[in-house]
DNA sequence: ATAAGAAAATAACACTGTTACGATACTCCT
DNA sequence: AGGAGTATCGTAACAGTGTTATTTTCTTAT
């Protein structure tokens, strides 16, 4: 029953999104009660952290399972992956909003749920030491690299998920302006006062 | 009363947060009936856009009036503004979740609030244009170079209320760190395939 | 088989947004 | 000034929400 509810919960928040997804609507395309969620996750609100969970373990997943060149220059590896959040977050947008836009009002995931999500940054850390091995991006570290790539690329796909940008192809453009800045290994200004 | 109850929505968001925003205790407050919402603004989504268009006006008021020093270096004054932008963000992080993180669920702004949510940038673009009338920032266009900086600062500023990023200081270097990359004027990486 | 525990159904409570129905109050035109 | 028309708003209702007793069902272990 646990697998059905969230099973269930996962298409309708795909489906109808955020705003119509409700304990009785969930329980009964599930074929129980409300009560069910009580009993099995302690509320709405761990059926959310166990959807925010969910979201996690696919965003992880996508981001594992990309389409990798081995030709692929290493440095050019971390923008394909970027991309690839990017397309994951345009594909999932209520997903989206759970994991990482605060979606559902008064819900904070739990600390538990906080380090899973940081673990999904993980592929891009790797493939930042990989580079790194290769002789590119010496000048960072590859946590403080990832997190700056992590929130650029949030910064694009937030924005236009909440209608700015409406045109793909802009946002696209920009998205891969930003990244070439990012990791421009040759920087010459000093650092601001 | 249309003055009221927008008053009473803005604090009621301040204090208690998008959950607690209902109609009836937005009535209540104001002392009248909900049917006022209806009669004034035609629901509870116009309100909401009143109330984003009023949170565009207090943004567009704290980038204009922000405390700037006439001996700062052009590019300085740049990255001020976008210091600006994430504290009024922190400040008002109801208001921003609004604005900028589709806060009510099914809620759409307008085309014209669209219109004027754009125009919040305007303090941003005025200060890159006098960077480049003194010679910096001259290769690329001020309005790309704008949205490029607010989306670096939104991606900073979206995260941080979500709650990754706890500690301020943490997200205050970062955010500099970005706005630097971002105004490095000197940058040699061609454009990747 | 029986006792103990978890799981789920029913029904209720206090909320939510929205709408019909009146009753005012106000504006505007003759 | 007086009356027509409209905007405003109070009351009450409807459907839907999260949550919680209470009761029943079911599973599991001894």
């Amino acid at each position: 029953m646990q697998h059905a509810l969230l099973k269930v919960a996962r298409k309708l928040l795909a489906t109808e999104g955020l705003g119509k997804l409700s304990t009785r609507r969930i329980a009964q395309q599930a074929g129980t009660s409300t009560t069910a969620i009580y009993s099995l996750f302690g509320g709405k609100d761990g059926l959310m952290e166990a959807l925010y969970l969910d979201g996690f373990d696919r965003l992880e997943a996508a981001l594992q399972a990309f389409p990798e060149d081995d030709a692929d220059h290493p440095v050019q590896r971390i923008v394909t992956l970027n991309r690839q959040y990017r397309v994951f977050a345009l594909e999932y947008p209520q997903d989206y909003a759970v994991m990482f836009e605060r979606g559902i009002p008064d819900f904070q995931p739990s600390s538990v749920a906080r380090l899973r999500a940081w673990q999904s940054l993980r592929p891009l850390i790797q493939r930042i030491q990989e580079a790194q091995r290769s002789g590119f991006l010496l000048h960072q570290s590859p946590e403080a690299l990832a997190m700056t790539l992590w929130v650029a690329s949030h910064g694009i796909v937030s924005l236009e998920l909440a209608g700015y940008f409406p045109e793909r192809l802009e946002a696209q453009a920009m998205h891969d302006r930003m990244l070439r800045d990012l990791l421009d290994p040759d920087r010459t200004l000093g650092t601001l006062p």
